[in-house]
DNA sequence: CGTGAGCGTCAAGATGTCGTCAAGCTCGGA
DNA sequence: TCCGAGCTTGACGACATCTTGACGCTCACG
């Protein structure tokens, strides 16, 4: 297990590589967002772990630039967590965050954590069914009660993220960065006109949306309510 | 189980150590802070019996220095009219308080009650689950009885900050500062709002909660009620 | 027995966000 | 050049959430 650990403490750097190492992991360090993106770019890393508060370019950045290219597993390690800071960080491809002062131990069960998450190859079917709905991914092709749904590009490309993340809360930072590109994290406007236009050609009471549920103030939810005619499906039920 | 009993007079550390060995426990014993601290850097220990009133560096200084590497419970053994410093200790990261004097059963009552949490270790469960209830963290999604239920973003982090920590008492300003972010750790009425949404949405019956527990003057606790199979045990009188 | 502090509850106003419609714009193909 | 599909942008009413205040209750204390 190789840990790339970034900190412009040397101190934390010292604790993190010595407990780290004492459980075998493989430890690399870099004290600025520079020599991280270096390193990562070069090095194989199985996980990241990242101060936000980094002198040069910020932990946000990097994480941001970082995951232009690669899904490497980034736990957060923040000074403070006022709900602003976490989301931020979360939204542009965070995994996981822990609070600074943080308890060694928890920082393993967060490390364990995020990286089941990630080994765990979620194998998503490639069409998805909800009522009389049909969305199949591969063709790119959309059918409502038997006929075919025609939609737009960028329509679709929303519809593809809501689907393939059933049951999920998306922010609106993290749909728009996926559908429009990074720059577009705020134009949430973009968002209300397209989920407008989704739930038009998809819902069949557009008025009282079933399928894509709004959570005001955060984003959006699609929910598979397809537990009407199922009642024996308890779902996953991970015990 | 070993654990370890800070206090400076040695009738208490002879009472604890009497009444613990007898329970199986295997029992250490420090009368300072730089002793407790020396032995917790060294052994394992699974739980921190502390005194608040110590000589040298005091009992709250202990937990923080503590919290900074492990997140062993501690229990804070407080007198009386000690409720700043009980408060403060909390704050910093103690798991609970006993005043003293106190009856020994409670005090091991709250020691099981604390180590229920560490009893199903390791990884933090992403998904919480009491009774028919079912907090999912990563899909920000919580059902009740199957059935999901709406919570604001607000009402939501309130909930994620209880469910993180079951079994732990939260104070009135730790849970503000969280919440609303640092400024706002005197605000107790939107505590008093937000806890009374959450209960009313979540709890069986809002008006003796057993989700989200009262303890009065200093803030609030989850219980982690997965005792379903254990009805004999109703503890949680403490009055 | 009276008093006050803390808690739970309710409701109403303020604030910001969301849904909706429609018009203007861009860009590729006929 | 013209046309049309799809994308952007603006305006406005509707709505959810947050905030704030008032009130009754319980419990500890004098």
């Amino acid at each position: 297990m190789k840990v790339l650990a970034v900190d412009d403490e040397p101190q934390i750097l010292r604790i993190l590589r010595a407990s780290l190492a004492a459980r075998g992991h493989e430890v690399s360090t870099a004290p600025n967002g520079e020599t991280a993106l270096d390193i990562l770019a070069g090095a194989d890393v199985d996980l990241v772990l990242l101060d936000l508060g980094l002198p040069g370019i910020g932990g946000v950045e990097v994480i941001r630039r970082l995951r232009s290219w690669s899904s490497v597993p980034v736990i957060v390690l923040s000074v403070r967590d006022a709900q602003a800071d976490k989301v931020t960080a979360l939204d542009v491809g965070a995994d996981d965050y822990v609070t600074k002062p943080f308890a060694m131990d928890e920082l393993l069960a967060r490390m364990r954590a995020v990286l089941r998450r990630k080994g765990a190859p979620d194998d998503e079917p490639p069409v998805v069914r909800a009522a009389d709905l049909e969305v199949d991914l591969p063709k790119r092709l959309v059918t409502k009660a038997g006929r075919p749904v025609h939609l737009t590009p960028t329509e679709f490309a929303l519809l593809e993220l809501l689907v393939r993340n059933p049951g999920k809360l998306l922010t609106h930072r993290w749909l728009l960065q996926k559908v429009w590109g990074d720059a577009y994290g705020e134009e949430s406007h973009y968002l209300r006109v397209y989920v407008a236009n989704l739930r038009k050609k998809l819902e069949e009471h557009p008025g009282s949306p079933s399928l894509i549920l709004t959570e005001p103030g955060v984003g959006y939810r699609w929910m598979a309510a397809e537990s009407d005619q199922e009642p024996g499906r308890a779902e996953q039920d991970g015990r």
